[in-house]
DNA sequence: GTTAAGATTCCG
DNA sequence: GGAATCTTAACG
């Protein structure tokens, strides 16, 4: 996790560089989220996403990879299928929780954006240690009971800025031919890269 | 009620 | 390249 890879850095004390952690991570608020995706998913690129086990310990991991799904007229997005009881809480404002399953097997993890009645959501594709959305779920014990959860207020799911500097690299979106040549070949996946500086 | 397809992953 | 596996949404 997050702070033993920090920890193990330099030789200070464990007790004093704690308190640092403590003071530097701040969730982030309502107002993250409610900026349009194309703003929030790649800014979501070297945040912490945090999660409460069933074992009731807190655990952090670093998001690597992003994608953007925005709105009604894009039609790789859930919701260009129309507003539906899957789709509902993309409909929100910004800051809850979508999640949804497919293939028989993957919960696919993604936070709502934008503003009320504007349906647009960041799937989350990576965070350190596992790369893959259906992989990171499993990870991390994600499913349905998280639907419509909410980011800003939960006690066991939420997100904090690092204030880390990353390099982010854009490519096409994954998965998502059939939506044709417009929406296909837009640039809203957003990754962390390998190098940065 | 039935059915086709899917924002994936693993194996060969 | 194909299977695993099941919810959602469209259709009858």
């Amino acid at each position: 996790m997050l702070e033993e890879r920090k920890f193990s850095k330099n030789g200070m004390n464990l007790k004093a560089r704690s308190h640092i952690e403590m003071t530097v991570h701040c969730r982030l608020s309502r107002d993250f989220f409610i900026r349009d995706v194309l703003q929030v998913a790649p800014e979501l690129i070297g945040k912490i996403l945090v999660i409460r086990s069933k074992g009731n310990s807190i655990q952090r991991y670093m998001i690597t990879e992003t994608e953007a799904y925005r709105g009604a007229e894009d039609k790789a997005c859930h919701a260009s299928k129309g507003r539906t009881e899957r789709t509902e809480v993309m409909y929100h404002e910004g800051g809850k929780i979508y999640v949804y399953f497919v293939y028989g097997m993957y919960w696919m993890l993604n936070f709502v954006a934008g503003e009320k009645n504007i349906p647009q959501a960041a799937l989350i594709r990576g965070i350190e240690g596992f790369h893959g959305p259906g992989k990171l779920t499993k990870a991390i014990c994600i499913d349905k009971s998280f639907y419509g959860e909410d980011l800003v207020t939960s006690n066991r799911i939420w997100v904090e800025d690092a204030e880390l500097k990353v390099t982010v690299k854009t490519s096409t979106r994954i998965g998502i031919n059939y939506a044709g040549e417009t929406w296909k070949n837009k640039p809203w996946r957003f990754f962390i890269c390998p190098q940065t500086p």
